[in-house]
DNA sequence: TAACCGATATACT
DNA sequence: GTATATCGGTTAA
Protein backbone atom coordinates (compact mmCIF):
# COMPACT_ATOMS: atom_id res chain seq x y z
CA UNK A 1 0.00 0.00 0.00
CA UNK A 2 0.78 3.68 -0.64
CA UNK A 3 0.46 4.78 2.71
CA UNK A 4 -0.09 2.57 6.37
CA UNK A 5 -3.20 3.56 7.25
CA UNK A 6 -4.13 4.80 10.83
CA UNK A 7 -5.27 2.07 13.70
CA UNK A 8 -9.15 1.83 14.51
CA UNK A 9 -8.48 3.26 17.98
CA UNK A 10 -7.14 6.86 15.96
CA UNK A 11 -11.03 7.15 15.62
CA UNK A 12 -12.06 6.57 19.27
CA UNK A 13 -11.91 10.02 20.39
CA UNK A 14 -14.44 12.52 20.83
CA UNK A 15 -16.24 13.60 17.97
CA UNK A 16 -15.34 17.36 17.97
CA UNK A 17 -11.38 16.16 19.54
CA UNK A 18 -11.40 13.60 15.93
CA UNK A 19 -12.58 16.52 13.56
CA UNK A 20 -9.71 18.46 14.71
CA UNK A 21 -7.37 15.32 14.72
CA UNK A 22 -7.97 15.07 10.95
CA UNK A 23 -6.83 18.07 9.26
CA UNK A 24 -3.64 17.40 7.85
CA UNK A 25 -4.03 14.17 7.73
CA UNK A 26 -3.94 12.14 4.41
CA UNK A 27 -7.24 10.41 2.69
CA UNK A 28 -6.16 7.79 0.00
CA UNK A 29 -8.68 6.19 -2.43
CA UNK A 30 -7.12 3.63 -4.41
CA UNK A 31 -9.32 2.17 -7.56
CA UNK A 32 -8.62 0.33 -10.47
CA UNK A 33 -6.65 3.52 -12.61
CA UNK A 34 -4.58 4.33 -9.52
CA UNK A 35 -4.30 5.98 -6.14
CA UNK A 36 -5.39 9.35 -5.12
CA UNK A 37 -5.10 11.29 -2.10
CA UNK A 38 -5.13 14.57 -0.46
CA UNK A 39 -4.64 16.24 2.42
CA UNK A 40 -7.40 16.99 4.74
CA UNK A 41 -8.05 20.73 5.33
CA UNK A 42 -11.44 20.93 6.58
CA UNK A 43 -13.79 19.12 8.89
CA UNK A 44 -17.29 19.59 10.17
CA UNK A 45 -18.68 17.68 12.89
CA UNK A 46 -22.34 16.49 13.63
CA UNK A 47 -23.03 15.57 16.91
CA UNK A 48 -25.83 12.78 16.39
CA UNK A 49 -28.93 12.72 18.41
CA UNK A 50 -29.39 16.52 19.66
CA UNK A 51 -27.95 18.32 16.68
CA UNK A 52 -30.53 19.35 14.58
CA UNK A 53 -28.43 19.67 11.41
CA UNK A 54 -27.34 16.02 11.63
CA UNK A 55 -29.09 13.15 9.71
CA UNK A 56 -29.04 11.33 13.09
CA UNK A 57 -30.99 13.62 14.85
CA UNK A 58 -33.22 12.16 17.43
CA UNK A 59 -31.88 9.25 16.43
CA UNK A 60 -33.50 8.77 13.45
CA UNK A 61 -32.43 5.32 11.89
CA UNK A 62 -33.20 4.34 8.18
CA UNK A 63 -31.41 2.52 5.68
CA UNK A 64 -29.12 5.79 4.98
CA UNK A 65 -28.43 6.57 8.21
CA UNK A 66 -28.10 3.15 9.82
CA UNK A 67 -24.26 3.61 8.98
CA UNK A 68 -24.10 6.39 11.75
CA UNK A 69 -24.81 4.02 14.29
CA UNK A 70 -21.84 1.78 13.76
CA UNK A 71 -18.37 2.16 15.59
CA UNK A 72 -16.28 4.60 14.77
CA UNK A 73 -13.96 4.63 11.59
CA UNK A 74 -16.24 3.68 9.22
CA UNK A 75 -16.95 5.50 6.22
CA UNK A 76 -20.94 7.22 5.85
CA UNK A 77 -21.51 8.57 1.91
CA UNK A 78 -24.89 10.05 0.94
CA UNK A 79 -25.64 11.57 -2.68
CA UNK A 80 -26.77 15.33 -2.64
CA UNK A 81 -28.23 16.03 -5.61
CA UNK A 82 -25.91 15.26 -8.44
CA UNK A 83 -22.36 15.06 -5.95
CA UNK A 84 -21.26 12.08 -3.78
CA UNK A 85 -20.31 13.58 0.28
CA UNK A 86 -18.21 11.52 2.16
CA UNK A 87 -18.21 11.37 6.29
CA UNK A 88 -15.74 9.24 8.97
CA UNK A 89 -18.25 7.61 11.14
CA UNK A 90 -17.40 8.73 15.01
CA UNK A 91 -18.52 8.15 18.37
CA UNK A 92 -18.93 4.65 20.32
CA UNK A 93 -21.95 1.92 18.95
CA UNK A 94 -24.74 3.53 18.86
CA UNK A 95 -24.13 6.87 19.26
CA UNK A 96 -24.74 8.40 15.97
CA UNK A 97 -21.83 10.60 15.63
CA UNK A 98 -20.03 11.68 11.92
CA UNK A 99 -17.69 14.22 10.55
CA UNK A 100 -17.88 15.35 7.26
CA UNK A 101 -14.76 16.31 5.16
CA UNK A 102 -15.48 19.20 3.69
CA UNK A 103 -11.77 20.12 1.49
CA UNK A 104 -8.45 18.66 0.60
CA UNK A 105 -5.19 19.50 -0.55
CA UNK A 106 -4.29 17.08 -3.59
CA UNK A 107 -1.02 14.80 -2.66
CA UNK A 108 -0.69 11.53 -4.77
CA UNK A 109 -2.59 10.76 -8.03
CA UNK A 110 -2.61 14.38 -9.08
CA UNK A 111 -2.99 13.00 -12.83
CA UNK A 112 -6.00 11.10 -11.71
CA UNK A 113 -7.32 14.06 -10.05
CA UNK A 114 -6.82 16.23 -12.93
CA UNK A 115 -8.37 14.54 -15.74
CA UNK A 116 -11.25 13.27 -13.46
CA UNK A 117 -11.99 16.91 -12.87
CA UNK A 118 -11.14 18.54 -16.18
CA UNK A 119 -13.84 21.11 -16.67
CA UNK A 120 -12.19 22.88 -13.76
CA UNK A 121 -9.61 25.20 -15.03
CA UNK A 122 -8.43 26.20 -11.34
CA UNK A 123 -6.47 23.32 -9.42
CA UNK A 124 -7.49 24.72 -6.30
CA UNK A 125 -10.91 24.24 -7.54
CA UNK A 126 -10.85 20.89 -7.68
CA UNK A 127 -11.07 19.42 -4.45
CA UNK A 128 -11.99 22.72 -2.08
CA UNK A 129 -15.43 21.18 -1.37
CA UNK A 130 -17.34 18.11 -0.18
CA UNK A 131 -18.74 17.17 -3.27
CA UNK A 132 -15.25 18.12 -5.49
CA UNK A 133 -13.35 16.14 -3.20
CA UNK A 134 -15.36 12.98 -3.76
CA UNK A 135 -14.95 13.10 -7.53
CA UNK A 136 -11.59 13.75 -7.48
CA UNK A 137 -10.73 10.53 -5.42
CA UNK A 138 -13.56 8.82 -7.23
CA UNK A 139 -15.33 8.06 -3.63
CA UNK A 140 -18.90 7.27 -4.52
CA UNK A 141 -22.01 5.23 -2.92
CA UNK A 142 -19.76 2.27 -2.78
CA UNK A 143 -17.77 3.26 -0.37
CA UNK A 144 -20.25 3.41 2.17
CA UNK A 145 -20.16 1.28 5.34
CA UNK A 146 -16.61 0.51 4.12
CA UNK A 147 -13.75 0.54 7.50
CA UNK A 148 -11.28 3.20 7.07
CA UNK A 149 -8.51 1.04 7.82
CA UNK A 150 -8.09 -0.86 5.30
CA UNK A 151 -7.87 -0.46 1.13
CA UNK A 152 -9.55 1.09 -1.17
CA UNK A 153 -10.39 3.85 1.44
CA UNK A 154 -8.73 4.89 4.14
CA UNK A 155 -6.31 7.32 6.16
CA UNK A 156 -2.99 7.76 6.70
CA UNK A 157 -0.81 10.34 9.24
CA UNK A 158 0.18 13.50 7.57
CA UNK A 159 1.36 16.50 9.09
CA UNK A 160 -0.05 18.30 12.01
CA UNK A 161 -1.17 21.51 11.09
CA UNK A 162 0.23 25.22 12.37
CA UNK A 163 -2.99 26.33 13.29
CA UNK A 164 -6.82 25.45 13.39
CA UNK A 165 -9.37 27.66 13.31
CA UNK A 166 -13.57 27.25 13.97
CA UNK A 167 -16.84 28.68 12.76
CA UNK A 168 -20.19 28.09 12.05
CA UNK A 169 -20.69 25.40 9.67
CA UNK A 170 -22.07 25.67 6.07
CA UNK A 171 -25.20 25.03 4.01
CA UNK A 172 -27.17 24.46 7.10
CA UNK A 173 -29.80 27.27 7.37
CA UNK A 174 -33.22 25.70 8.41
CA UNK A 175 -31.96 24.17 11.62
CA UNK A 176 -32.99 26.33 14.16
CA UNK A 177 -30.13 26.93 16.58
CA UNK A 178 -27.92 24.59 15.11
CA UNK A 179 -26.61 26.41 12.55
CA UNK A 180 -24.39 28.53 14.96
CA UNK A 181 -22.81 25.72 16.83
CA UNK A 182 -19.25 26.39 15.58
CA UNK A 183 -18.31 22.91 15.01
CA UNK A 184 -16.46 23.28 11.47
CA UNK A 185 -13.36 23.37 11.45
CA UNK A 186 -10.09 24.27 8.87
CA UNK A 187 -6.36 24.73 8.50
CA UNK A 188 -5.73 28.14 9.09
CA UNK A 189 -4.60 30.22 5.92
CA UNK A 190 -4.99 26.93 3.66
CA UNK A 191 -6.02 27.90 0.19
CA UNK A 192 -7.95 24.65 -0.31
CA UNK A 193 -10.63 25.40 2.15
CA UNK A 194 -13.82 26.33 1.11
CA UNK A 195 -15.10 29.23 1.01
CA UNK A 196 -18.42 30.08 2.65
CA UNK A 197 -21.23 30.46 0.32
CA UNK A 198 -23.50 33.04 1.54
CA UNK A 199 -22.29 35.47 3.86
CA UNK A 200 -25.79 34.59 6.12
CA UNK A 201 -23.49 31.50 6.94
CA UNK A 202 -20.68 33.65 9.00
CA UNK A 203 -23.03 35.62 10.95
C1' DT B 1 -22.08 38.46 -4.44
C1' DA B 2 -26.57 36.89 -5.75
C1' DA B 3 -29.63 34.29 -8.26
C1' DC B 4 -30.70 30.43 -10.72
C1' DC B 5 -30.94 25.75 -11.97
C1' DG B 6 -29.36 21.09 -12.71
C1' DA B 7 -30.86 16.22 -12.10
C1' DT B 8 -31.08 12.27 -8.08
C1' DA B 9 -31.25 9.28 -3.90
C1' DT B 10 -33.80 9.05 0.06
C1' DA B 11 -37.57 9.85 3.20
C1' DC B 12 -42.07 10.71 4.01
C1' DT B 13 -47.32 11.12 2.79
C1' DG C 1 -46.22 10.61 -5.83
C1' DT C 2 -43.95 14.67 -3.64
C1' DA C 3 -40.52 17.17 -1.02
C1' DT C 4 -36.17 18.01 0.20
C1' DA C 5 -31.16 18.00 0.65
C1' DT C 6 -23.98 18.52 4.83
C1' DC C 7 -23.81 21.11 -3.34
C1' DG C 8 -21.49 22.91 -7.76
C1' DG C 9 -21.22 25.48 -11.90
C1' DT C 10 -22.71 29.20 -14.61
C1' DT C 11 -24.51 33.59 -15.44
C1' DA C 12 -25.15 38.28 -14.71
C1' DA C 13 -24.26 42.44 -12.58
Amino acid sequence: MLHQPLPVTFYQQPTQDLAKALLGCLLVKESPEGAASGYIVETEAYMGAGDRAAHSFGNRRTKRTEIMFASAGHVYTFMMHTHTLVNVVSGPLNIPEAILIRAIEPCDGLQLIASRRHRVKQAVNRTNGPGKLTEALNITGDDYGRLLTEAPIYISAGFVPDKIESGPRVGIDNTGDARFYPLRYWISGNPYVSKTRKMKNVR
